[in-house]
DNA sequence: CATGAATGAGAATTCATTCAT
DNA sequence: TATGAATGAATTCTCATTCAT
């Protein structure tokens, strides 16, 4: 069944790659004819579409599984972990990855798409757990504009990262490259947004 | 010559897509024969790349363009100033923008290289910029750190629209999304760093 | 299905020629894509390699039939119709001998295989007479030499004919040439053995 | 001139091989263009042909040498020496021995040919060589028959290994399999003469 | 539901050759 | 004589997809 299929994109996805994801060799490693996918999906797109979605499932739950560890009085912490959840998934699931944000496939299909819940849902707890930082530091400033901010700087990195541009930074920094940015950039934020920095309001 | 190649390749590119530029669909809009282009190149790969040094030999001149104005003793304007000019051709030459940071095709060839001249080119110019306004506000941290937050926000911020994310943002936002986005970082960045948050240091 | 397009290659091998037989012309001639190839066959070399195994059943079957006639009490004249099988169907299949002993694509496929079974079997055949020959004729030599020295000369004496050398040769000549090459080389071989030339043991 | 890209072709000859020797690499050995090389020659075949007669001019050559060692007084001798000569090039020079004696190209060009010099020179030696033997022994049998299964002989000993067809013999055999097979053919040869074996006469 | 069989379109690349200049 | 530029015809192979059964 889908479940089955899914299974099988998924292992070539991570073991293999993007591009060499193919039907026939989707339907070779469960057994079936490529015709059979048919049956259950109806073009290559709507297999990616899934397992996007699958991506997200686990993007999700690490991501919640970050904040429960933490109490709701600690936005900042709160924040950090969400970021350090996201980036690790990021770094652990690069075809995933990939596919999620990065690739124009999955592209396409977003935007024909009325809305895209499963990037919806992510962005939502982000957007929430930005929004108490910055109640917590008492900075009234757009909320939305501090979410993408922050949503770019983590995306940045991890995708300069997974599409092998990082030849520009010595290669010594290279294993804590990441970390030591994020660390950065989220003490920056804090130390910021407690001097009142706001993000200009939506017009 | 090379030149009109390039200049069909190009074309290609940009009023089609990065996939759809074949050898083949290159030849015919310039009216040769496919052959006829492996007298000027050795493979795809080099028009790729050619392009990919033109697109950032464009970026390198616009950034250069940029600070030309701006007097040196106003570093955070320098910094400011280069960021726009990163994003403003991120966004006109998006197919461009996606070969140079984001294909894997070239993202393949440039680890393959010793060094990868025309990026360590651009981002010379970011890192020293950044040095500066470190410098202006009296803070020693790692500029290299810095250099690279900084550079990959503007590239996630860019990057997240090229490759049709930003759905999640609110669509009344997107228009001046990145420029404020982009506006708030640097604020942040100002204030921070001169309430001297440092990046950590390299080991 | 297999047996179709290995028809037709037989056939545009045959008909044409080994460098004129392409996946494009097999197709052709079976009315279908180039592409249908590859459900049967992995690449060219796989037909390639399969053609040239029918060739080695046919050679084999017909060594086979050249010995049942002949009782093992006489040797020389197993050895004999051996050798004639061998030669006919060289002369018969000329394009499929240049296959099986001479095309060096073949051979690459040959020399990357453990074993080359439809070769072994058939040596083993040439083999297992030309001892019963030396036995018959109390000589104690080395049969490993005296076979590769029998199928040499076979080799020889069509595959210069096969690859249009005979030119040297009197015109006159060429109707009888192999047979009576064979039948000298026979005979000599006979009459030497018998007085006890024997190949040179292995160290 | 003529010379130089037959210098450069043999080498690409020697070093790369047979299939790889094409006229834009004959070209770009002699730093010329390829459209070059249509002055001095008509077409590839004619410097394949030409290539072909320098490898005749240097068997000859050896063949030559070979012989001059040893006195007319011992034909045997001579012929053995001649044998070895011819083995010893095939060996030496696989991808010249090939074009002269194996491959369907020039093949072609002999039998357009009235007659093919270069091999008949060669052809002629060694049935000079065959026919002193044969006096010698007292053994008036057809020459012209004795000529062709020496010749044969050794070209299916050498071109068996050049084709990489000799898997079906021992590994440990192949160092020595063709001096000992010379040898062995040599020594049956020479008692079944003196026994007076007739190769048959022409009709 | 699934297969087997096949399509059609297209991919990159290579080659010998030609011809105006 | 030689070049530079280009052709034309092939080459093998890969993919997503369709459809009668």
């Amino acid at each position: 069944m889908r479940e089955a299929i899914l299974q099988a994109a998924l292992r070539l996805f991570l073991e293999e790659s993007f591009e060499r994801t193919t039907m026939r060799r989707i339907a070779e490693a469960i057994e079936y004819t490529p015709g059979a996918l048919y049956s259950y999906f109806k073009d290559k797109d709507e297999i990616l579409y899934a397992l996007h979605e699958h991506g997200f499932s686990i993007l999700n739950r690490d991501m919640g599984a970050a904040l429960e560890a933490i109490p709701l009085s600690d936005p900042l912490a709160r924040f950090r972990a969400l970021g350090r959840a996201y980036i690790r998934f990021a770094l652990d699931n690069r075809e995933l990855y990939d596919l999620m944000f990065i690739s124009p496939r999955t592209g396409k299909k977003i935007i024909e798409r009325p809305d895209w819940e499963p990037g919806h849902r992510a962005y939502d707890g982000l957007r929430h757990t930005v929004a108490s930082v910055m109640t917590h530091l008492g900075n009234d400033g757009d909320v939305e504009i501090a979410t993408y901010t922050a949503w770019a700087a983590c995306h940045g990195m991890v995708s300069l990262m997974i599409c092998d541009r990082c030849a520009p930074v010595p290669d010594a920094l290279h294993p804590d490259l990441i970390e030591k940015s994020f660390e950065f950039f989220i003490r920056v934020l804090e130390s910021a947004l407690t001097n009142v920095v706001t993000p200009t309001a939506a017009p």
